[in-house]
DNA sequence: CAGTTCAGTAAACACTCGTTCGCTGAAAGT
DNA sequence: ACTTTCAGCGAACGAGTGTTTACTGAACTG
């Protein structure tokens, strides 16, 4: 498409622009005017006259964009989603359990550093919000959580534990994360020594789990962890 | 109250209540009625008007109980964290490791079941909604945290622990029990074998932080998982 | 250069919203 | 028996909402 020279625009380089960019422009105001107005309420009380009026067009050039609140709902569900798994994709770059923990808070920390909007976004409408905005940001986290099992697999320490058992670290894991976010996200982002702290207790929360899947149920009956069930009788 | 026979309403005994109960009856129509539209919708998307229908009053009738939407919110945060405590009470009624474990995850289900709409709103406003009800709800959680941590303290194994990892680990065991909530709540209540699977995820995380915890840094090198008496006459 | 496409407009629609007003009628006080 | 109190009412207000309509004009197409 741009690599056609003969188009008409090639003697008007800058004051006009083609359309599908002026198009991609506006919806991008869009996205952004919802996003700056979700610092301090939730997506349900953005209207849509409101985020047109941020982006700067009629109410009725709205439905140019989208059909719908909420399919702009999920647009920022995208971008978001988008924006984590660059993340994800920098955090998978180390190779051991010390480094990787290290490493995954870093990332985390930077990350969330240059898009507050969109965590936040995400950590907020994760749990409440529209039911189907909320079903499409877990459907997203559980995929993560899933990846990260697999990749657990291929640690040789945890070659024997069952894949119910992989889930169930991977999961806790995921949270964990999750829970530093979202401490993190109501730090202000002017107070970095907090956001430090934050940051330590997350990460040695991490170390503390780690360490105890070192502990899981012994599969060599080397430390197994007790001889006798408590309440063994119980149920 | 009701011992004083010599009120009036005696020989009216049941068609007619007093002002203050009358009064207490649509205070709480007002509340149950808000509750209810919080399965599936978040507490900012509620209106004055919508509320006050759904507890058979006019929306002018509304003000003689709260002055704001805002105020009924917070009168639901009051109710319930009076039910959270009132579960945390059980639930410390266990004395060993296991037992403290497998006792607090039953006790959690059986309250989530039997107030499922005051632990939807906690798990949905947490994250989201008005930033009052939210700092409400993060106080509160807080200060459960550091309760958590003064308990802690109290096992011999972790005497030696730093008041900061106490409430790393504290902070860590809050999360997990938070997060195991919510997932609970994204079961139907309809579907029991799934709402087990949940618990019995949550239980296993739990089980590993403990394990975790007896791995952590050991301060005079006698990091050995603990010889606690495994069945010690659990009550 | 004519013709088509289409992002954006202003205006009008039929709502719902929060809030204020003066009023009613039964319970509570005297 | 009287007056006072007050939970609840209906009506009205001004403001904001989502959505549809017919339109404009600049960017594209052939």
């Amino acid at each position: 498409m741009a690599t056609r020279p003969h188009t008409r625009r090639r003697h008007r380089p800058h004051d006009h622009e083609t359309r599908a960019e002026r198009k991609l422009r506006t919806r991008e105001a869009l996205l952004d005017g919802a996003l700056s107005m979700l610092d301090d309420r939730p997506f349900a009380s953005l209207s849509l006259r409101e985020v047109s009026r941020a982006a700067g067009i009629s109410p009725a050039a709205f439905y140019r964009h989208f059909q719908d609140m909420d399919e702009l709902g999920f647009a920022l569900v995208d971008e978001s989603f988008a924006r984590l798994r660059e993340m994800l994709r920098s955090a998978r770059e180390s190779d051991d359990y010390e480094g990787a923990i290290r490493n995954s808070v870093a990332v985390l920390a930077r990350h969330v550093h240059e898009n507050r909007g969109y965590f936040q976004f995400i950590a907020r409408e994760r749990g409440s919000g529209v039911p189907a905005l909320r079903r499409a940001i877990r459907g997203e986290i559980r995929l993560i959580t899933s990846e990260l099992a697999t990749d657990l697999a291929r640690f040789p320490e945890l070659r024997s534990w069952s894949s119910g058992d992989l889930g169930m670290a991977a999961a806790l894991m995921v949270a964990t994360m999750v829970a530093t976010v979202e401490e993190l996200l109501n730090v202000p982002s002017s107070d970095p020594p907090a956001e430090q702290r934050v940051l330590d207790v997350g990460e040695r929360q991490l170390r503390l789990i780690v360490l105890g899947m070192g502990q899981w149920r012994g599969p060599d009956g080397e430390l197994e962890p007790p001889p006798t069930r408590p309440g063994s009788a119980s149920r």
